[in-house]
DNA sequence: CGTTCACTTGATCGGTGTCAAGCCGGGTGG
DNA sequence: CCACCCGGCTTGACACCGATCAAGTGAACG
Protein backbone atom coordinates (compact mmCIF):
# COMPACT_ATOMS: atom_id res chain seq x y z
CA UNK A 1 0.00 0.00 0.00
CA UNK A 2 0.86 3.64 0.95
CA UNK A 3 2.71 3.23 3.87
CA UNK A 4 5.96 2.50 3.21
CA UNK A 5 5.88 5.39 0.43
CA UNK A 6 4.50 7.95 3.01
CA UNK A 7 7.27 7.29 5.77
CA UNK A 8 9.67 7.66 2.96
CA UNK A 9 8.38 10.89 2.52
CA UNK A 10 8.28 11.75 6.30
CA UNK A 11 11.83 11.00 6.60
CA UNK A 12 13.66 12.67 3.24
CA UNK A 13 10.81 13.99 0.84
CA UNK A 14 8.22 16.01 2.32
CA UNK A 15 7.93 18.42 -0.61
CA UNK A 16 6.85 15.46 -2.88
CA UNK A 17 3.99 13.90 -0.55
CA UNK A 18 0.41 13.79 -1.68
CA UNK A 19 -0.32 14.37 2.07
CA UNK A 20 1.32 17.91 2.87
CA UNK A 21 -0.98 19.96 3.65
CA UNK A 22 0.15 23.91 3.06
CA UNK A 23 2.27 25.86 4.87
CA UNK A 24 0.43 27.00 8.47
CA UNK A 25 0.95 29.23 11.11
CA UNK A 26 1.03 28.62 14.74
CA UNK A 27 -1.54 31.54 15.35
CA UNK A 28 -4.53 29.87 13.73
CA UNK A 29 -3.13 26.85 15.45
CA UNK A 30 -6.35 24.32 16.80
CA UNK A 31 -4.01 23.11 19.86
CA UNK A 32 -1.71 26.00 20.02
CA UNK A 33 -2.76 26.40 23.60
CA UNK A 34 -3.50 22.94 24.43
CA UNK A 35 -0.26 21.11 23.14
CA UNK A 36 3.32 20.79 24.44
CA UNK A 37 4.09 23.54 22.24
CA UNK A 38 2.37 25.76 25.18
CA UNK A 39 5.10 25.61 26.83
CA UNK A 40 6.86 28.15 24.06
CA UNK A 41 5.99 31.59 23.68
CA UNK A 42 4.97 33.16 20.30
CA UNK A 43 8.54 34.23 19.83
CA UNK A 44 10.14 30.77 20.21
CA UNK A 45 7.71 28.69 18.89
CA UNK A 46 8.76 29.95 15.49
CA UNK A 47 11.49 27.19 16.14
CA UNK A 48 9.29 24.68 16.20
CA UNK A 49 7.54 26.27 13.45
CA UNK A 50 10.70 26.43 11.18
CA UNK A 51 10.22 22.83 11.17
CA UNK A 52 7.03 21.79 11.17
CA UNK A 53 4.87 20.10 8.30
CA UNK A 54 1.01 19.61 8.50
CA UNK A 55 -0.10 16.42 6.85
CA UNK A 56 -2.99 14.17 6.42
CA UNK A 57 -3.87 11.22 6.63
CA UNK A 58 -7.01 8.89 5.47
CA UNK A 59 -8.61 6.35 7.91
CA UNK A 60 -7.06 3.19 8.46
CA UNK A 61 -3.64 4.30 7.35
CA UNK A 62 -0.30 3.20 9.47
CA UNK A 63 1.60 6.19 10.01
CA UNK A 64 4.17 4.14 12.04
CA UNK A 65 4.50 0.43 11.99
CA UNK A 66 5.83 -1.83 15.04
CA UNK A 67 9.43 -1.94 14.66
CA UNK A 68 9.64 1.02 12.58
CA UNK A 69 12.81 3.60 13.21
CA UNK A 70 11.39 6.51 15.04
CA UNK A 71 12.49 9.43 12.90
CA UNK A 72 9.04 11.29 13.53
CA UNK A 73 7.65 13.28 16.22
CA UNK A 74 4.15 14.54 15.76
CA UNK A 75 1.61 16.61 17.46
CA UNK A 76 -2.29 15.39 16.57
CA UNK A 77 -4.39 18.34 15.49
CA UNK A 78 -7.28 16.53 14.34
CA UNK A 79 -8.72 13.46 14.16
CA UNK A 80 -8.07 10.18 16.72
CA UNK A 81 -5.39 7.62 16.12
CA UNK A 82 -4.71 4.03 18.09
CA UNK A 83 -1.42 2.82 19.39
CA UNK A 84 -1.46 -0.95 19.03
CA UNK A 85 0.69 -4.21 19.35
CA UNK A 86 0.77 -7.25 18.12
CA UNK A 87 1.77 -11.16 19.18
CA UNK A 88 3.47 -13.51 16.46
CA UNK A 89 0.34 -14.85 15.71
CA UNK A 90 -1.81 -12.17 15.38
CA UNK A 91 -3.42 -11.13 18.88
CA UNK A 92 -3.72 -7.45 19.12
CA UNK A 93 -3.85 -4.87 21.52
CA UNK A 94 -4.66 -1.47 21.52
CA UNK A 95 -2.22 0.15 23.98
CA UNK A 96 -2.97 4.22 23.72
CA UNK A 97 -5.64 6.21 21.74
CA UNK A 98 -4.31 9.69 20.70
CA UNK A 99 -6.70 12.66 20.07
CA UNK A 100 -6.53 16.34 19.23
CA UNK A 101 -3.33 17.76 21.20
CA UNK A 102 -1.76 14.68 21.96
CA UNK A 103 1.27 13.88 20.86
CA UNK A 104 3.27 10.82 18.70
CA UNK A 105 6.48 9.44 18.79
CA UNK A 106 9.53 8.74 21.58
CA UNK A 107 11.87 10.85 21.21
CA UNK A 108 14.47 8.58 22.80
CA UNK A 109 13.54 5.25 21.33
CA UNK A 110 15.61 4.08 18.51
CA UNK A 111 12.85 2.56 17.30
CA UNK A 112 8.69 2.29 17.62
CA UNK A 113 7.31 -0.50 19.90
CA UNK A 114 4.06 0.14 18.48
CA UNK A 115 2.09 0.58 15.34
CA UNK A 116 0.29 4.06 14.98
CA UNK A 117 -2.68 3.73 12.83
CA UNK A 118 -5.45 6.33 12.17
CA UNK A 119 -8.68 5.82 13.38
CA UNK A 120 -10.21 8.77 11.90
CA UNK A 121 -9.17 10.98 8.95
CA UNK A 122 -5.77 12.33 11.03
CA UNK A 123 -4.26 15.81 10.73
CA UNK A 124 -1.11 15.49 12.40
CA UNK A 125 2.07 18.71 12.81
CA UNK A 126 4.98 16.77 12.12
CA UNK A 127 8.59 17.09 12.78
CA UNK A 128 12.22 15.24 11.69
CA UNK A 129 12.91 13.78 15.45
CA UNK A 130 16.71 14.99 15.29
CA UNK A 131 15.67 18.81 14.52
CA UNK A 132 12.65 18.52 17.20
CA UNK A 133 15.37 17.31 19.37
CA UNK A 134 17.48 19.91 19.17
CA UNK A 135 14.77 22.51 19.90
CA UNK A 136 14.08 20.41 23.41
CA UNK A 137 17.64 21.23 24.26
CA UNK A 138 17.29 24.55 23.88
CA UNK A 139 13.93 24.96 25.58
CA UNK A 140 13.77 22.96 29.06
CA UNK A 141 10.37 24.31 29.42
CA UNK A 142 8.66 21.89 27.04
CA UNK A 143 10.48 18.79 27.92
CA UNK A 144 8.84 19.68 31.04
CA UNK A 145 5.77 19.52 29.33
CA UNK A 146 6.32 16.30 27.65
CA UNK A 147 7.56 14.80 31.23
CA UNK A 148 4.12 16.25 31.95
CA UNK A 149 2.21 14.39 29.22
CA UNK A 150 4.12 11.17 30.04
CA UNK A 151 3.47 10.85 33.69
CA UNK A 152 -0.54 11.26 32.14
CA UNK A 153 -0.20 8.73 30.01
CA UNK A 154 1.17 6.80 32.37
CA UNK A 155 -0.96 7.04 34.60
CA UNK A 156 -3.95 6.45 32.75
CA UNK A 157 -2.06 3.91 31.20
CA UNK A 158 -1.79 1.93 34.33
CA UNK A 159 -5.97 2.96 34.81
CA UNK A 160 -6.72 0.66 32.00
CA UNK A 161 -4.44 -1.95 33.40
CA UNK A 162 -6.48 -2.60 36.51
CA UNK A 163 -9.54 -2.85 33.88
CA UNK A 164 -7.89 -5.28 31.50
CA UNK A 165 -6.75 -7.30 34.55
CA UNK A 166 -9.70 -7.16 37.10
CA UNK A 167 -12.48 -6.04 35.41
CA UNK A 168 -15.48 -8.34 33.97
CA UNK A 169 -16.39 -7.59 29.83
CA UNK A 170 -19.86 -5.86 31.29
CA UNK A 171 -17.79 -3.10 33.33
CA UNK A 172 -14.90 -2.87 31.07
CA UNK A 173 -17.58 -1.76 28.09
CA UNK A 174 -19.08 0.63 30.69
CA UNK A 175 -16.12 1.81 31.76
CA UNK A 176 -14.95 2.47 27.83
CA UNK A 177 -18.06 4.51 27.33
CA UNK A 178 -17.29 6.67 30.73
CA UNK A 179 -14.24 7.25 28.86
CA UNK A 180 -15.51 7.79 25.73
CA UNK A 181 -18.27 9.94 27.64
CA UNK A 182 -15.41 12.00 29.89
CA UNK A 183 -13.38 12.58 26.30
CA UNK A 184 -16.20 14.28 24.95
CA UNK A 185 -18.23 15.70 27.13
CA UNK A 186 -21.02 16.15 24.21
CA UNK A 187 -24.12 16.97 26.12
CA UNK A 188 -27.25 17.17 24.14
CA UNK A 189 -29.60 17.71 27.55
CA UNK A 190 -33.23 18.24 26.73
CA UNK A 191 -35.83 20.04 29.21
CA UNK A 192 -37.75 16.21 29.91
CA UNK A 193 -34.30 14.19 29.42
CA UNK A 194 -31.96 16.16 31.34
CA UNK A 195 -29.66 12.81 31.00
CA UNK A 196 -29.91 12.26 27.21
CA UNK A 197 -26.27 12.28 26.30
CA UNK A 198 -25.61 11.66 22.32
CA UNK A 199 -21.79 11.46 21.42
CA UNK A 200 -19.80 10.12 18.77
CA UNK A 201 -17.73 6.99 18.74
CA UNK A 202 -14.89 6.34 15.72
CA UNK A 203 -14.26 3.11 17.45
CA UNK A 204 -15.13 -0.14 15.23
CA UNK A 205 -16.50 -2.81 17.79
CA UNK A 206 -13.32 -4.60 16.45
CA UNK A 207 -11.18 -2.13 18.00
CA UNK A 208 -12.98 -1.57 21.03
CA UNK A 209 -12.51 -4.80 22.12
CA UNK A 210 -9.01 -5.30 20.71
CA UNK A 211 -8.88 -2.04 23.33
CA UNK A 212 -10.62 -3.77 26.39
CA UNK A 213 -8.76 -7.33 25.69
CA UNK A 214 -12.44 -8.94 24.62
CA UNK A 215 -13.47 -10.30 21.51
CA UNK A 216 -15.76 -8.52 19.01
CA UNK A 217 -18.56 -10.82 19.80
CA UNK A 218 -18.43 -10.18 23.44
CA UNK A 219 -17.97 -6.76 23.17
CA UNK A 220 -21.07 -5.98 20.27
CA UNK A 221 -23.35 -8.68 22.94
CA UNK A 222 -22.63 -5.91 26.26
CA UNK A 223 -23.53 -3.27 23.81
CA UNK A 224 -27.10 -5.57 22.79
CA UNK A 225 -27.56 -6.09 26.80
CA UNK A 226 -26.84 -2.04 27.34
CA UNK A 227 -29.13 -1.59 25.08
CA UNK A 228 -32.04 -3.35 26.02
CA UNK A 229 -31.30 -2.36 29.20
CA UNK A 230 -31.95 0.99 28.14
CA UNK A 231 -28.75 2.10 29.84
CA UNK A 232 -27.47 3.39 26.06
CA UNK A 233 -28.73 3.55 22.42
CA UNK A 234 -27.48 3.44 18.94
CA UNK A 235 -29.58 6.45 17.17
CA UNK A 236 -27.24 6.01 14.10
CA UNK A 237 -24.03 4.19 12.67
CA UNK A 238 -20.93 5.62 14.79
CA UNK A 239 -23.67 7.30 17.53
CA UNK A 240 -23.72 6.34 21.13
CA UNK A 241 -26.42 7.84 23.50
CA UNK A 242 -26.21 7.34 26.68
CA UNK A 243 -29.50 7.07 28.25
CA UNK A 244 -28.63 6.38 32.07
CA UNK A 245 -25.30 7.92 33.36
CA UNK A 246 -25.79 6.61 36.52
CA UNK A 247 -26.43 3.04 35.87
CA UNK A 248 -23.23 3.09 33.50
CA UNK A 249 -21.00 4.24 36.41
CA UNK A 250 -22.48 1.59 38.71
CA UNK A 251 -21.81 -0.68 36.13
CA UNK A 252 -17.98 0.46 35.38
CA UNK A 253 -17.37 -0.44 39.32
CA UNK A 254 -14.91 2.73 39.95
CA UNK A 255 -12.18 2.36 41.48
CA UNK A 256 -12.08 4.60 44.57
CA UNK B 1 -0.21 0.04 62.18
CA UNK B 2 2.85 1.97 61.49
CA UNK B 3 1.84 3.54 58.21
CA UNK B 4 0.96 7.11 59.08
CA UNK B 5 2.88 7.96 61.50
CA UNK B 6 5.72 6.63 59.08
CA UNK B 7 4.39 9.19 56.40
CA UNK B 8 3.54 11.98 58.82
CA UNK B 9 7.64 11.64 59.54
CA UNK B 10 8.53 11.58 56.14
CA UNK B 11 6.43 14.88 55.66
CA UNK B 12 6.57 16.59 58.90
CA UNK B 13 9.89 15.51 61.20
CA UNK B 14 11.99 13.21 59.34
CA UNK B 15 14.61 13.15 62.50
CA UNK B 16 11.91 11.51 64.86
CA UNK B 17 11.61 8.39 62.43
CA UNK B 18 12.95 4.82 63.81
CA UNK B 19 13.55 3.80 60.19
CA UNK B 20 15.45 6.94 59.44
CA UNK B 21 19.18 5.50 58.69
CA UNK B 22 22.73 7.34 59.43
CA UNK B 23 23.19 10.54 57.20
CA UNK B 24 24.96 8.50 54.19
CA UNK B 25 26.63 9.80 50.84
CA UNK B 26 26.51 9.83 47.17
CA UNK B 27 29.79 8.88 46.65
CA UNK B 28 29.36 5.24 48.42
CA UNK B 29 25.36 5.08 46.45
CA UNK B 30 25.20 1.92 44.75
CA UNK B 31 22.82 3.22 42.31
CA UNK B 32 24.46 6.67 42.19
CA UNK B 33 25.57 5.65 38.42
CA UNK B 34 22.17 4.17 37.52
CA UNK B 35 19.27 6.38 38.91
CA UNK B 36 18.01 9.54 37.35
CA UNK B 37 20.83 11.34 39.93
CA UNK B 38 23.56 10.23 37.03
CA UNK B 39 22.27 13.24 35.65
CA UNK B 40 24.46 15.47 37.83
CA UNK B 41 27.92 15.11 38.18
CA UNK B 42 29.92 14.92 41.73
CA UNK B 43 29.63 18.54 42.50
CA UNK B 44 25.73 19.19 41.70
CA UNK B 45 24.91 16.27 43.30
CA UNK B 46 25.09 17.87 46.56
CA UNK B 47 22.39 19.57 46.05
CA UNK B 48 20.30 16.93 46.21
CA UNK B 49 22.48 15.02 49.31
CA UNK B 50 21.64 18.32 51.00
CA UNK B 51 18.17 17.22 51.23
CA UNK B 52 17.69 13.41 51.23
CA UNK B 53 17.15 11.13 53.89
CA UNK B 54 17.58 7.18 53.28
CA UNK B 55 15.11 5.23 55.36
CA UNK B 56 14.48 1.66 55.90
CA UNK B 57 11.10 -0.39 55.58
CA UNK B 58 9.93 -3.73 56.56
CA UNK B 59 8.82 -5.88 53.71
CA UNK B 60 4.99 -5.87 53.47
CA UNK B 61 4.76 -2.15 54.65
CA UNK B 62 3.03 0.62 52.61
CA UNK B 63 4.82 3.75 51.90
CA UNK B 64 2.23 5.60 49.97
CA UNK B 65 -1.48 4.77 49.98
CA UNK B 66 -3.64 5.41 46.96
CA UNK B 67 -5.39 8.86 47.36
CA UNK B 68 -2.27 10.52 49.69
CA UNK B 69 -1.04 13.47 48.69
CA UNK B 70 2.03 12.95 47.01
CA UNK B 71 4.76 14.49 48.85
CA UNK B 72 7.48 11.74 48.41
CA UNK B 73 9.75 11.52 45.70
CA UNK B 74 12.26 8.57 46.29
CA UNK B 75 15.03 6.30 44.71
CA UNK B 76 15.09 3.12 45.33
CA UNK B 77 18.38 1.72 47.09
CA UNK B 78 17.77 -1.62 47.38
CA UNK B 79 14.92 -4.03 47.49
CA UNK B 80 11.48 -4.45 45.48
CA UNK B 81 8.43 -2.55 45.60
CA UNK B 82 5.03 -2.84 44.39
CA UNK B 83 2.42 -0.17 42.92
CA UNK B 84 -0.93 -0.92 42.93
CA UNK B 85 -4.85 0.25 42.12
CA UNK B 86 -8.05 -1.77 43.65
CA UNK B 87 -11.18 -1.54 42.51
CA UNK B 88 -14.61 -0.68 45.56
CA UNK B 89 -14.78 -4.50 45.75
CA UNK B 90 -11.36 -5.29 46.76
CA UNK B 91 -10.06 -6.08 43.52
CA UNK B 92 -6.45 -5.68 43.39
CA UNK B 93 -3.90 -5.11 40.28
CA UNK B 94 -0.46 -4.52 40.08
CA UNK B 95 0.72 -1.62 38.04
CA UNK B 96 4.29 -1.57 38.36
CA UNK B 97 7.40 -2.82 40.19
CA UNK B 98 10.31 -0.84 41.45
CA UNK B 99 13.59 -2.32 42.14
CA UNK B 100 17.29 -0.78 42.80
CA UNK B 101 17.80 2.94 40.94
CA UNK B 102 13.73 2.76 39.81
CA UNK B 103 12.34 6.53 40.89
CA UNK B 104 8.99 6.33 43.10
CA UNK B 105 6.48 9.52 43.02
CA UNK B 106 4.95 11.42 40.80
CA UNK B 107 6.18 14.75 41.17
CA UNK B 108 3.11 16.81 39.26
CA UNK B 109 0.23 15.08 40.75
CA UNK B 110 -1.23 16.59 43.76
CA UNK B 111 -2.18 13.15 44.95
CA UNK B 112 -0.83 9.22 44.36
CA UNK B 113 -2.86 7.12 41.82
CA UNK B 114 -0.95 4.05 43.28
CA UNK B 115 -0.62 2.15 46.82
CA UNK B 116 3.00 1.50 46.79
CA UNK B 117 4.09 -1.10 49.22
CA UNK B 118 7.02 -3.15 50.10
CA UNK B 119 7.78 -6.44 48.92
CA UNK B 120 10.41 -7.45 50.61
CA UNK B 121 12.59 -5.02 53.24
CA UNK B 122 13.58 -1.33 51.40
CA UNK B 123 15.82 1.27 51.57
CA UNK B 124 14.77 4.53 49.91
CA UNK B 125 16.46 7.61 49.05
CA UNK B 126 13.94 10.07 49.85
CA UNK B 127 13.21 13.58 48.62
CA UNK B 128 10.66 16.06 50.04
CA UNK B 129 8.81 16.21 46.69
CA UNK B 130 8.73 20.67 46.54
CA UNK B 131 12.76 21.12 47.59
CA UNK B 132 13.13 18.04 44.78
CA UNK B 133 11.34 20.23 42.71
CA UNK B 134 13.58 23.30 42.81
CA UNK B 135 16.31 21.46 42.27
CA UNK B 136 14.88 19.60 39.04
CA UNK B 137 14.17 23.42 38.11
CA UNK B 138 17.34 24.58 38.30
CA UNK B 139 18.97 21.49 36.41
CA UNK B 140 17.51 20.63 32.90
CA UNK B 141 19.25 17.53 32.89
CA UNK B 142 17.59 15.64 35.55
CA UNK B 143 14.50 16.13 34.13
CA UNK B 144 15.49 14.59 31.06
CA UNK B 145 16.24 11.56 32.92
CA UNK B 146 13.12 11.72 34.58
CA UNK B 147 11.58 11.92 31.22
CA UNK B 148 13.28 8.99 29.74
CA UNK B 149 12.89 6.98 32.57
CA UNK B 150 9.03 7.87 32.28
CA UNK B 151 9.15 7.05 28.35
CA UNK B 152 10.93 3.57 29.46
CA UNK B 153 8.32 2.76 32.16
CA UNK B 154 5.64 3.98 29.83
CA UNK B 155 6.88 1.45 27.02
CA UNK B 156 7.17 -1.56 29.48
CA UNK B 157 3.54 -0.57 30.94
CA UNK B 158 2.01 -1.22 27.21
CA UNK B 159 4.05 -4.11 26.80
CA UNK B 160 2.34 -5.79 30.22
CA UNK B 161 -1.14 -4.51 28.50
CA UNK B 162 -0.19 -6.94 25.75
CA UNK B 163 -0.04 -9.78 28.37
CA UNK B 164 -2.87 -8.67 30.61
CA UNK B 165 -5.23 -8.16 27.13
CA UNK B 166 -4.10 -10.71 24.90
CA UNK B 167 -2.05 -13.89 26.63
CA UNK B 168 -3.37 -16.94 28.11
CA UNK B 169 -2.61 -17.82 31.75
CA UNK B 170 0.15 -20.01 30.37
CA UNK B 171 1.65 -17.43 28.34
CA UNK B 172 1.17 -14.72 31.27
CA UNK B 173 2.97 -16.96 33.89
CA UNK B 174 6.00 -18.04 31.05
CA UNK B 175 5.94 -14.12 30.34
CA UNK B 176 6.27 -13.41 34.09
CA UNK B 177 9.45 -16.13 34.25
CA UNK B 178 11.28 -14.46 31.54
CA UNK B 179 10.33 -10.69 33.17
CA UNK B 180 12.09 -12.21 36.47
CA UNK B 181 14.88 -13.51 34.63
CA UNK B 182 15.51 -10.58 32.32
CA UNK B 183 15.63 -8.22 35.76
CA UNK B 184 17.81 -10.77 37.45
CA UNK B 185 20.43 -12.19 35.00
CA UNK B 186 21.67 -14.63 37.91
CA UNK B 187 22.93 -17.19 36.19
CA UNK B 188 24.33 -20.36 37.06
CA UNK B 189 25.80 -22.71 35.01
CA UNK B 190 27.27 -25.97 35.19
CA UNK B 191 29.18 -28.11 32.37
CA UNK B 192 26.73 -30.47 32.08
CA UNK B 193 23.58 -28.00 32.31
CA UNK B 194 24.39 -25.21 30.56
CA UNK B 195 20.79 -23.92 31.08
CA UNK B 196 19.93 -23.87 34.63
CA UNK B 197 19.04 -21.04 36.21
CA UNK B 198 18.18 -20.30 39.13
CA UNK B 199 16.65 -16.69 40.29
CA UNK B 200 15.16 -15.49 43.61
CA UNK B 201 11.24 -14.60 43.40
CA UNK B 202 10.39 -12.05 45.95
CA UNK B 203 6.60 -12.19 45.14
CA UNK B 204 4.01 -14.46 46.59
CA UNK B 205 1.87 -16.48 44.89
CA UNK B 206 -0.81 -13.69 45.12
CA UNK B 207 1.19 -10.93 44.26
CA UNK B 208 2.67 -12.94 40.97
CA UNK B 209 -1.07 -12.96 40.37
CA UNK B 210 -1.85 -9.82 41.23
CA UNK B 211 0.52 -8.20 38.73
CA UNK B 212 -0.99 -10.76 35.56
CA UNK B 213 -4.31 -10.49 36.17
CA UNK B 214 -5.15 -13.92 37.56
CA UNK B 215 -6.17 -15.89 40.43
CA UNK B 216 -3.39 -17.40 43.24
CA UNK B 217 -4.91 -20.49 42.28
CA UNK B 218 -4.59 -20.28 38.61
CA UNK B 219 -1.40 -19.04 38.76
CA UNK B 220 -0.22 -21.85 41.37
CA UNK B 221 -1.52 -24.38 39.13
CA UNK B 222 0.71 -23.17 36.22
CA UNK B 223 3.44 -23.36 38.31
CA UNK B 224 2.70 -26.73 38.50
CA UNK B 225 2.19 -27.70 35.46
CA UNK B 226 5.55 -26.30 34.24
CA UNK B 227 7.70 -27.86 37.01
CA UNK B 228 5.81 -31.70 35.67
CA UNK B 229 6.81 -30.60 32.11
CA UNK B 230 10.62 -29.92 33.78
CA UNK B 231 10.22 -26.01 32.39
CA UNK B 232 11.33 -24.87 36.20
CA UNK B 233 11.99 -26.16 39.20
CA UNK B 234 11.48 -25.11 42.89
CA UNK B 235 14.27 -26.02 44.41
CA UNK B 236 13.45 -23.57 47.84
CA UNK B 237 10.98 -21.06 48.89
CA UNK B 238 11.38 -18.20 46.79
CA UNK B 239 13.73 -19.84 44.52
CA UNK B 240 12.93 -20.58 40.77
CA UNK B 241 15.32 -22.62 38.58
CA UNK B 242 14.63 -22.26 34.94
CA UNK B 243 15.55 -25.57 32.97
CA UNK B 244 14.51 -25.12 30.08
CA UNK B 245 14.94 -21.44 28.65
CA UNK B 246 14.04 -21.72 25.01
CA UNK B 247 11.02 -23.78 26.01
CA UNK B 248 9.72 -20.74 28.41
CA UNK B 249 10.42 -18.22 25.76
CA UNK B 250 8.47 -20.35 23.38
CA UNK B 251 5.38 -20.71 25.67
CA UNK B 252 5.57 -17.39 26.36
CA UNK B 253 4.62 -16.33 22.87
CA UNK B 254 6.70 -13.12 22.46
CA UNK B 255 5.82 -10.12 20.67
CA UNK B 256 7.69 -10.12 17.51
C1' DC C 1 -29.10 -5.26 -7.62
C1' DG C 2 -25.30 -7.57 -5.87
C1' DT C 3 -21.27 -7.14 -3.03
C1' DT C 4 -18.99 -5.99 0.98
C1' DC C 5 -18.22 -4.75 5.56
C1' DA C 6 -19.69 -3.92 10.19
C1' DC C 7 -22.46 -5.69 13.35
C1' DT C 8 -25.71 -8.93 15.70
C1' DT C 9 -27.23 -13.21 17.42
C1' DG C 10 -27.12 -18.20 18.41
C1' DA C 11 -24.93 -22.62 19.88
C1' DT C 12 -21.26 -24.77 21.90
C1' DC C 13 -16.79 -25.47 24.21
C1' DG C 14 -13.03 -24.69 27.13
C1' DG C 15 -10.25 -21.95 30.18
C1' DT C 16 -10.27 -19.70 34.30
C1' DG C 17 -12.65 -18.36 38.53
C1' DT C 18 -14.73 -20.07 42.67
C1' DC C 19 -15.22 -22.86 46.59
C1' DA C 20 -13.21 -26.16 49.39
C1' DA C 21 -9.97 -29.34 51.37
C1' DG C 22 -5.45 -30.60 52.29
C1' DC C 23 -0.30 -30.03 52.45
C1' DC C 24 4.04 -28.09 53.98
C1' DG C 25 7.35 -25.46 56.61
C1' DG C 26 8.26 -22.26 60.19
C1' DG C 27 7.27 -20.27 64.52
C1' DT C 28 5.42 -20.35 69.15
C1' DG C 29 4.32 -21.96 73.47
C1' DG C 30 3.41 -25.65 76.68
C1' DC D 1 10.82 -31.80 72.21
C1' DC D 2 6.46 -32.04 70.49
C1' DA D 3 1.72 -30.16 69.57
C1' DC D 4 -0.41 -26.70 67.56
C1' DC D 5 -1.24 -22.92 64.64
C1' DC D 6 -0.82 -20.05 60.72
C1' DG D 7 0.28 -18.39 56.25
C1' DG D 8 1.57 -19.66 51.85
C1' DC D 9 0.89 -22.93 48.56
C1' DT D 10 -1.19 -26.95 46.09
C1' DT D 11 -4.83 -29.67 44.31
C1' DG D 12 -9.59 -31.11 43.21
C1' DA D 13 -14.49 -30.46 41.73
C1' DC D 14 -17.48 -27.70 39.50
C1' DA D 15 -19.72 -23.56 37.42
C1' DC D 16 -19.73 -19.92 34.44
C1' DC D 17 -17.93 -16.26 31.59
C1' DG D 18 -16.17 -15.26 27.43
C1' DA D 19 -13.95 -17.38 23.16
C1' DT D 20 -14.97 -19.75 19.10
C1' DC D 21 -17.49 -21.14 15.17
C1' DA D 22 -21.26 -20.16 12.37
C1' DA D 23 -25.26 -17.98 10.36
C1' DG D 24 -27.87 -14.05 9.47
C1' DT D 25 -29.07 -8.87 9.18
C1' DG D 26 -28.61 -4.22 7.64
C1' DA D 27 -26.55 -0.29 5.62
C1' DA D 28 -23.31 1.71 2.25
C1' DC D 29 -21.69 1.68 -2.24
C1' DG D 30 -20.55 0.66 -6.94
Amino acid sequence: MFESKVLADLQGMPQLSPFLLPRAHCADCPVRKSSVCCALDDKHVTELADIMTHRHFAAGHAIVHQEDTSELFAIVLEGTLKLSRVLEDGRQQIVGLLSASDSLGNIFARKSHDTAECVTDVTLCCFPRKRFDAVLKRHPELQHQLLLRAMEDLDETRQWMLALGQKSAEEKVASFLLWLWDKQQYRVATEQDRDALIMTCPFKRREIAEFLGLTLETTSRQFSRFRTKHVIALPSHGQIEIKNLDTLRRLAEQER
